[in-house]
DNA sequence: AATGAATGAGGGTTCATTCAT
DNA sequence: GATGAATGAACCCTCATTCAT
């Protein structure tokens, strides 16, 4: 790749950071075209050039938060800590990803463009889904899993808490909580029997 | 209240009635006053009769569903039914409600009307937290939670449940898991232990 | 009709008129929806109100017009004059109609627009052609028509001049020419034999 | 005019010819300095090295065309073949030139650049307006033409003629009525008299 | 000489809201 | 009290043109 590419790929990123963070802070259909040009000091047209609509756009600022995302977790499954601590980590780690997607966007794309709702949900199964599965079966290992539950149920389980935890208004009211969801995580609401 | 007084009311409740739909199937910000006119059969106007702005009308549609939800709770809350069947009807309770919020109204609110947020916080508050609160209690006497959580942590949980389990996208997904999420919820994923 | 319906109505020719003297002064695509609004003394909002998009509104014109000139057209036909006088008055009838539409507003829908075409193509048959076939078969009667020719071809060869010299620049360069010209219609180039 | 230069008068001449291709097709509106300058295969600045903005490129395309017709006119005057199969050629020759200029590009011009519009008129007169009247000559001694009648008329009727011919939508309802036209321009509307 | 990148100005369209009846 | 009509502001997007390499 040569400078010219370079600093074309180094602008689009700088866009898609300034779209990526408005979407997150005011949503997806509150943020104007102008603002993002104005957040990424470039004028609305160079926008236009560069991702072709706006459809266009938020679709690419998908991917981009996919793929952040996905290295993000991937850290945290091969890092060198037990078990719990590493759901505990994927769930409550908001102020680590310092930028997590705000929720609208994914369900923005999941209601308005189903097909590139279907092709992130391939993705996401390519690439996320291998991953956590590793995961669970070191949890089944170490007794920290029931191993009769399915991986589908306890992936959905755990990506609710992550997704529904990353909401400005919600982490806030959560975090003297952590202990007693974990637990609930971990032992249900019938508790502990020891 | 005379003839003429609950004229106004029912007028009011149809608006109310048709915004909610509208918001619920296709969001908020999708949604224009003339669209809401044209299904409540009067003209944009009217709706500026009764509701001073299109802000004021979407935080009456939320109060008004506010009261909707919390009646069909209280009728789940006193029914009787033993105690695990209350929380799973709670839960999942999407197809018996028939029309649930949708998600975005909640956090449309929460994030914009930050004003509006802490009203209706203390709205449901009083209204539904005591409610919960019973139903805990009698789900401690017998037996089926653990004493030791808070009733905060586990309102949370079960909010969070239902509140994600509503969309359309993740309800569809969820149905053949049923038993297992059941279970996690109750046993966590450690699994039951006897 | 009420004196709403008669205000919409005048309020919606204005708009109509605006749109037709600019389409023919400058072109079509060379109008802007707000260009006609200020000619029009009206927001651009209001002609969204009547029109629905432009497309719509090239359209109303279009309409518009060939009634218009369908009414001309007629007064023409009935009127208690000569043959020939009135075929002169057909093709040579611009400063009298005071208006007459740009040529380019009939392309434009022709190319662009085929179905309102084909639609103002059977408007124009059956409004326009039986009233001609009427001046011909009176033309052919007083021995001003050879009744070997198809009076499709003449239909054809009065539009055409009609249409050409509708143009501002031919009509100016055209009139020293007028006598010859209507010769040449009437006797070709090879000229009266008498 | 060395090899430079000629590879530059090249260039030159694909750009003019996308130009020509596209404005006949689309119309000049339609067509953006980005789509010609895709046709040509070259950068939207090259153009601007070469004409100097889109006003000068349809001024030039305009050049481009006046001349390619005069010679293709040229070749009809000059040939070998009776004098009313010349007018045919002249008139019915779209088939042949295979690519004719769109009536709008005339019309454009005509209108928005009235300077050029001379211009082209002069050039017009210098060229065609000498060849025809050689024509109309050569016709008038083998007693095709009325010798009354202003070459200036007949012209203005045969570049009528022609003019209005080209465009696709009347060529096509044109075909069937080919003879009867042809006759009307030879022995007008009152028919032969013999 | 040629190009990729960038942009100001403007176009059609929608929306929440107000005016006038 | 209710409505049809009207609007300013904003939005997404395109285009001819210029800048920088």
């Amino acid at each position: 790749m040569d400078g010219f590419q370079r600093r074309r790929e180094q602008k689009k990123r700088n866009i898609l950071e300034a779209a990526l963070t408005l979407f997150m802070e005011y949503g997806i259909q509150k943020v104007s075209i102008s603002e993002i040009a104005k957040k990424a000091n470039v004028s609305q047209v160079t926008i236009y050039n560069y991702f072709e609509s706006k459809h266009q756009l938020i679709h690419d600022v998908f991917i981009y938060y996919i793929e952040k995302s996905y290295t993000h977790f991937e850290k945290i499954v091969i890092a060198d800590i037990p078990f719990p601590e590493k759901i505990k980590q994927f769930i409550f780690s908001k102020k680590e990803t310092a930028k997590q997607i705000h929720e609208e966007l994914y369900q923005h794309l999941m209601k308005e463009y189903a097909q590139e709702g279907n092709y992130i949900e391939s993705l996401y199964a390519q690439k996320v889904i291998p991953l956590f599965t590793h995961l669970l079966n070191e949890g089944k290992e170490q007794g920290f899993v029931d191993p009769n539950l399915s991986n589908e149920a306890i992936l959905f389980y755990v990506k609710m808490m992550s997704d529904y935890i990353q909401r400005e208004e919600v982490y806030q009211s959560i975090l003297p909580m952590t202990e007693d969801i974990t637990n609930i995580l971990f032992y249900g609401i019938v508790g502990k029997k020891d």
